[in-house]
DNA sequence: CCACGGAGTGTAGTTTACTTTCGTCGCCCG
DNA sequence: CGGGCGACGAAAGTAAACTACACTCCGTGG
């Protein structure tokens, strides 16, 4: 491979039109005037001179160069590269959603781009004492609890299964009403691991405060402000806007899949040796539930006619 | 030469480094050493002048502008903003793997930058020819049956979840001797849809091939070229690499996650107003399991030394 | 075996783009 | 009401990008 440079040359290209819109209230008038075109034509920017953009905007040359030193830059083409790199990163602002019209190219692109912008935004405001927090409790847990409803019980599933193949005492139970038996039995030294898109699922807030009532941990992965939020004593805070209301929660859904895995992979790691020799096992002991990658080709007997799906 | 994966979906700007590795054996013995060096440094390109890049390939700045235009480009900065654009997504390439020794900011990085990243490739190289087909005969299959075991159970559940809200007659079995009998009951005008990351585990393959046997539709959403993927009448393919050595399929499983979206949205808008219609029933259904957001502040006690996350 | 032609490349010169210098205007403050 | 300061632009200088043309190498046909 090649020289893999830092990821993000100078600062973050992406917000760098927020940065922008940021500094515009400290710019003389003229560049403020730069500024806003930059801000609302930044697709027209990426591709004019310097001498362009200042005839377009109606100030000198000189002054759409200030323009660029004040925000930091050395040179105008710096700008350029910069904006460009601003306006293809993941969904700019627009987080569309999908309209009833859409096709099918545009619902993938649209909802590809949701998912990234929201693991972005995510990732950015992910709270790392919080989650080191979490890791900490589910390290030394006598026993974790995991609640979700609806949507949000795969979640649960999902991390009971991720975390009982870490040799961590994790458990699940199927409906509601063995949950809520279930977050009453537990006690100081266990915790409750609750996932909720909205956080305002009665069912999962109410296990959440039994649980906490017990003297368990409660870690909630959920939308900040919410009740669940509330009762947590640890928030792993995921606040992905979507359009609940007619669709399912999606993006939120990827956004809480990975926090899950950063959950489980910290707590691996911090597991050490022990948590990996786990997760060796468990593995191992499902070999023989795989088809080995020599015989695949031969235990595939291709029937005529299938096999479609690359084609147009 | 190494090979530069496409960081970004779309057509245009993004897949530039892809189209440029594509086309590399079309150009002149010069144009390509060109090429190799903007594949291989990028982000040295992006700040070069066309001077530079010329001495530092070792040849002329004709040669540096017919290999721009080649690429079907009219300008040298429109080859700069491209491979600027290309770069960005986050995700340089370095689809780096946890180690053992990184700390937690480091973890929390490499796993969402591995899903962007994830996500992104598996945009680029949908399928949409598959994923149309595999709309319509969900919106028209009589039964659908839901297949995966170990970690894709819960994409399986999850679909279920998904499609059964849609008014789709959408079933999942628990276990596998289950979902084996009831593959077996499949016919022509179902479908039955499996999810593997490896696409290698026999009892979905298995369950995949009898349900084929039946004459119903086998959508599988797995990684091509693998025994499933053979099995299938339409194959949704993702293909993303991962460490499953170890750790569990984090990745893909988000990959995996919003092609489902894509699969329910689509079918979703496929359907109409009918299907939209039961979305509002089976929201509405479930509008007194959530609290009020007007009631959400006082049903929450707030109790001493909870609340914790936000701090540091 | 040599003349011819075309592909591929480089040299030199022109045009365009970017940057700096410096001077003017207007405004605030003394 | 004039000196100083900040904002701005004109013009000149410098760097970058582009074009025209010439050379070389190699294969082909006379």
């Amino acid at each position: 491979m090649s020289s893999v440079p830092s990821p993000r040359p100078h600062d973050a290209p992406d917000r760098f039109l927020e940065r922008l819109a940021a500094r515009r209230a400290h710019l003389s008038p003229s560049e403020r005037r730069v500024a806003d075109f930059v801000l609302d034509h930044p697709d027209q920017v990426i591709r004019m001179s310097i001498a362009k953009l200042a005839e377009t905007v109606g100030v000198s040359e000189p002054t759409v160069l200030r323009f660029v030193r004040a925000l930091g830059l050395q040179r105008y083409p710096e700008l350029k590269l910069l904006v460009g790199q601003s306006i293809v990163s993941g969904t700019p602002y627009v987080h569309a959603d999908v309209e009833p019209d859409d096709d099918l190219g545009t619902i993938i692109t649209k909802l590809f781009d949701s998912s990234v912008y929201v693991l972005n935004t995510v990732h950015a405001s992910l709270d790392r004492a919080a989650m080191a927090a979490a890791v900490d409790r589910l390290a030394t847990a006598r026993r974790i609890d995991c609640f979700g409803t609806g949507a949000a019980s795969v979640l649960a599933i999902e991390a009971q299964q991720k975390l009982m193949r870490l040799g961590v005492p994790t458990v699940i139970y199927a409906d509601t009403h063995l949950q809520r038996m279930a977050a009453a039995t537990l006690g100081p030294g266990d915790v409750a691991l609750c996932f909720s898109h909205t956080g305002a699922v009665l069912d999962t807030v109410k296990m959440a405060r039994k649980a906490a009532e017990t003297g368990a941990t409660v870690v909630a992965v959920t939308r900040p402000g919410t009740p669940l939020a509330a009762a947590a004593d640890i928030l792993l805070a995921v606040d992905a806007r979507e359009n609940t209301e007619v669709y399912a929660p999606m993006t939120s859904r990827v956004a809480h899949a990975v926090v899950l895995d950063v959950l489980a992979t910290a707590l691996a790691l911090r597991l050490g040796e022990s948590g990996l020799a786990r997760l060796r096992e468990v593995k191992d002991s499902l070999a023989d539930l795989r088809i080995p990658p020599e015989e695949a080709d031969e235990t595939a007997p291709r029937r005529p006619g299938r096999g479609r799906g690359t084609g147009a």
